[in-house]
DNA sequence: TTAGAATATTACCATATTAGAATATAGTTG
DNA sequence: CAACTATATTCTAATATGGTAATATTCTAA
């Protein structure tokens, strides 16, 4: 198996597998360019924490940055990203619908 | 926002996030199931590590476990989950690109 | 050039993840 | 039931991750 290939893509999955980071694509995916500060309003985190999470993005290539003055923006590098949420929506919806069944002794 | 959905989405993306764990999503797509020491052969790795990776893409609800006789079979619960890697993979080629493009002093 | 604002980085700690070896459990077959 | 096979679980150690406070860096503007 290409191991490179399935490192990139754990890299990448690695990246969003935070609820604080989902937070900041799903924002993203709305309102294309954030910047720190305001993304520390969004996220109930302190400044030093978010841009933390912002590198671990960044560094995965999920998100862009770009410095404007003092501030630096942030938007997502590759839109797709978003899409994916509905299929692991998918997955949270069957495991609803599974444990439902198991209720109703279906 | 939506804390309770942010979690279970980050529990999924954490279940992806290894690149064993991708590994055996993948080939599940292609081969619909597989059973424990299928996957062993298919990945270089030890049955407790399988077991263990297998088990927590059970418990986020990715992977489904049917027992027959001694052997358990693992499938894909949610199959769009591999198509998610078209788009990881779109993060992987841009990534490329602009490193090639600095290369090149673009 | 000094003070202040926005962001990044460091240092530290607590917790989570991962791997392998050893052991346990469940099912099969003689 | 005893031996065997496939899988799961436990134990332990190494490494990774995530949070905060403190500090450093970068840029602006007086």
């Amino acid at each position: 198996m290409d191991e490179k290939l399935f490192e990139a893509r754990a890299k990448i999955m690695k990246s969003l597998a935070n609820k604080h980071r989902l937070k900041v694509v799903d924002t993203l995916g709305e309102n294309i360019k954030m910047c720190v500060s305001d993304l520390v309003k969004k996220l109930d985190l302190n400044q030093s924490s978010v841009s933390k999470h912002l590198n671990i993005l960044k560094t995965a290539g999920v998100v862009k940055a770009e410095k404007d003055g003092l501030k630096v923006y942030y938007s997502l590098r590759t839109p797709c990203i978003i899409n994916y949420f509905v299929c692991v929506d998918n997955v949270i919806q069957n495991d609803l619908e599974d444990r439902m069944n198991v209720l109703n002794n279906k």
